[in-house]
DNA sequence: CGAGTTTGACCGGCGC
DNA sequence: GCGCCGGTCAAACTCG
């Protein structure tokens, strides 16, 4: 089928990293679907389970966040409507002001407390999601972060950290949480798109600006093909009315056919991850 | 002094 | 209804 890896493509190596660019540089991303056909795993088990440093590669994505069982990810077993994966939903009355993402600006709770009037859900962003190889647990990718929160996970003897773009406007969120089955993984989850390019002006990340809009793009193990199938996301990108099909034929149930699988791949995952991490993709723009 | 982090409290959804 | 849990807020704090 056209979803078949190339297992020549696939190198295997150790090594740690300090950003996802890094990461992107030099590792592959691979999805379920390749994990499963490379490293034999079993038809959607915890992909978490069975990596181990040595017998995978530095950056993976996710589709099946199985870290813990109340990973939100894992849980939208219910599909169409599963209220628990609309993350958004109670930052809603923030959502729309849209230069106040941070609700630093209102009592936000206060407003939360009288309701959100419309009682609307909000669109559920994309989200894609990677594990790396890292002793570090929040990895330089070109944006510039603000952590607004910190929790401990359960099950985990590690917490996870929520991050904000700190871009305006941008209401891009990230989650960064270790892996409790391989310390050395730290699992990044992105939420939304970034609606402006990597800001230049950062300190210490005019390198990462530059490194991503180098042509970086000649991997041996990184085809277009396997990108195709790699961004694991859920959901649709930004334009309206798409349908997040969140765990419709497969993101979070486990009974899923592997086959309907490959649908997904087909729409939105590889634009998706374009759309974040456009420098990737694309060379230097003028 | 501004930007970012820490951390306890709070909120809403969900399961029992 | 209650408790648990993930996610968020925001005051206090730290750092450059």
């Amino acid at each position: 089928m056209d979803d078949h890896v190339d297992h020549k493509n696939i190198s295997l190596e150790e090594k740690s990293f300090t950003s996802l660019t890094d990461c992107l540089q030099s590792s592959l991303v691979m999805d379920y679907n390749s994990l499963e056909k490379v490293f034999k795993f079993p038809p959607y088990s915890s992909p978490f389970q069975q990596i181990s440093p040595s017998n995978i590669g530095q950056i993976v994505n996710y589709p099946y966040l199985n870290l813990s069982p109340n990973s939100p990810i894992v849980s939208s077993s219910s599909n169409e409507a599963d209220p628990k994966e609309n993350l958004g939903d109670k930052s809603g009355p923030m959502e729309d002001s849209e230069g106040d993402q941070y609700g630093v600006g209102e009592s936000s709770k206060q407003l939360k407390k009288q309701g959100k009037g419309k009682g609307e859900k909000k669109e559920r962003e994309a989200r894609v999601a990677f594990m790396t190889k890292s002793e570090i647990d929040h990895l330089e990718d070109g944006y510039r972060w603000r952590k607004y929160g910190q929790k401990a996970v359960k099950n985990s003897p590690y917490p996870r950290s929520y991050y904000r773009c700190t871009t305006q406007r941008c209401n891009v969120k990230k989650r960064v949480e270790r892996s409790f089955q391989d310390p050395t993984v730290v699992i990044t989850t992105y939420e939304g798109q970034h609606n402006h390019p990597i800001p230049t002006n950062l300190r210490g990340s005019n390198a990462a600006a530059a490194m991503y809009s180098a042509d970086f793009m000649t991997p041996r193990s990184f085809t277009h093909d396997m990108f195709r199938s790699s961004a694991y996301t859920s959901g649709g990108s930004t334009a309206a009315a798409l349908d997040y099909g969140y765990g419709q034929s497969g993101y979070g149930s486990v009974n899923a056919n592997p086959n309907s699988h490959q649908e997904y791949h087909q729409g939105g995952e590889y634009e998706l991850l374009k759309e974040i991490f456009p420098s990737i993709f694309f060379k230097q723009e003028p």
